[in-house]
DNA sequence: CATGAATGAGTATTCATTCAT
DNA sequence: TATGAATGAATACTCATTCAT
């Protein structure tokens, strides 16, 4: 009897995923260049074939998990910090400590940052994107109600985040390597 | 009739510093994976066995170009702002001022800048090196005199590097990108 | 659907063997340095990728064909000569016999033989092996009833190969050459 | 004051002849495509340059090393040993008492006599050579008076110099190896 | 003539991708 | 779909030879 065509898609779906979340490792430790396909299959535990069903190249299968740990991060309590209603310097510090402390207590969630981040942070991206836009809308509030510095906001976003990214890289490369505390993160965008 | 000794190492000399120089802008661009020898030496405009008269292999022209980025920056006024007899938040000032203006001017000031703070931002290496000792002095002098926030002055250090780094990086990518001001760079350190 | 395992590991088995089976020739007319991976897989009729499937590198290939060439010269009748039960001349009168025909008759006979002899012919490896250890053993039991020279048995018996070696190589290089008759061959031996 | 014509022909004889002294053995222990011309020239102490000058090719230099040798063998006091008064079984024993000496006693000797061989004792050549003729004559010679075994004197001359041959390979590659005695040696001679 | 830096064709090796099973 | 052997274009590196000085 064959698989109805919903039990064929969903399988498909989870062996995407399986490799789109083993993959993100390995892109993150050693960049799109630095990943070699013979070991990142070996390492899934799939042939190199497999690979090629789900997607169309090694480029592909980057921007594919690309967009999965943006997704990832995203869909994370992160954003929903933004509509607690606490002032913007509490909901600055909750987004901080959460990101602080994932990042020390797991190591994947280092990888999902640092790619999540990484095309924005590394110049070669302006698009909008969620984590982008909720730290712009704190900042926003924060220097309407006076507790963050003057400035522009998508800026000071930026900068933020890109300071995130740079610890995430840090994390990913040296795993005890010594996170900054919320406040010194803060810094960046309270003045 | 041969060259004199000096005159061969004068060419040597020459030789080996223009393919240093002219290879910061691929591995700074692309990094040592992406960096492909055939594109570097085209160029550069040598042969590629001319490459492996000075280098003994790729891996061992970029460690001599993260060197010779390092030495390049560490030769610049820079270090010389520590000397001079003013407090430590004027430094700070200087310093600041100083690398992102020559950021904003010289393309090539970014592929320095970035490479030499590349293993050290992305938490491969610990090693002294001058422009770390630098700021972690003003940071503790800064520190003494109440200018700075308090806190560990080496992490603090590392932490502006970093910010540097990042967007040296943005930079390097993207020529276009606006950079922080002084004084939102100088936030990581005052607090 | 993909192949058994025991399907996969026969093709294996099958490659590997015929790249050593045909590498032999290569080797045997040209040595290490002087064989060229290009023209060894165009004469295999594979590609050079497939090569590096199998082994490491030439060196290791070459390792390998070593090997090969020993195993196939001692799995021949050659060893079963020294069980006969007859006396110590005639045992070598077999194996002279029996090497001189097959050098004369098949051309790959002298490439297995030059190659399962190059290195202890060479003064490069003193390693046991059984085609020394056979001539060995009928040299003392022919010494032991007076019928071959006295002396030190091994050397003899390096004596004896070293003669078989370089009529391999001559043969090799020399398709149309004379051999040896086995009476002039067994002079090294009997004296 | 320009030099003589006839200076300037003994300088670049010396030169050259240097080059080819200096140059056995590394094609006696590399052979030819082992040899690589950049090893060479600074095993000798000269430029690469200087090489092309006095020879046209490795190839050029390699052959004129051959002959070299060969001249070399054939100078010394070798090819005496036929014209005195004794009987071939004396010359013989001359003979390899001289050779299995010299080997002991100079490396380069081993360099010299295995060029000098090489190439026919591998069967690339069939030319008349002074050693060959030498040999051969003397073995009609035993073989008329009854001390030499019967047979083909060109077939066995060959064979005693294969023998040599195959030794001075052993020698050159292990120094520390040990040679034949002389009646050893003669065996293939006497029978 | 002598030097040694430079060349570039040649060579070994890698790796993303394909394809028969 | 899944496998992994095979491909071949790309890549790093070598080395005999040349040539400006």
């Amino acid at each position: 009897m064959p698989r109805s065509r919903e039990q064929n898609a969903k399988i498909r779906e989870e062996s995407k995923t399986k490799i789109l979340q083993k993959s993100i490792q390995y892109f993150a430790k050693n960049g799109v260049e630095g990943t070699k396909i013979g070991d990142l299959t070996k390492g899934i535990g799939i042939s190199q074939g497999a690979l090629y069903v789900y997607f169309q190249s090694k480029e592909d299968l980057y921007n594919e998990v690309l967009l999965f740990a943006q997704q990832k991060i995203a869909s994370e309590e992160l954003l929903q910090f933004a509509q607690m209603d606490v002032p913007a310097i509490r909901k600055l510090r909750y987004i901080s400590d959460y990101i602080l402390k994932k990042l020390q207590e797991e190591k994947s969630y280092g990888y999902h940052m640092l790619l999540a981040l990484e095309r924005r942070a590394r110049g070669l991206s302006k698009e909008d994107d969620p984590l982008f836009d909720l730290m712009k809308s704190i900042i926003k509030e924060g220097q309407k109600d006076g507790s963050f510095a003057k400035g522009n906001a998508a800026k000071t976003a930026e900068y933020f985040w890109s300071v995130v990214y740079i610890y995430s890289v840090k994390k990913c490369n040296d795993p005890k390597c010594e996170l900054l505390t919320s406040s010194e993160l803060e810094r960046v965008v309270r003045g």
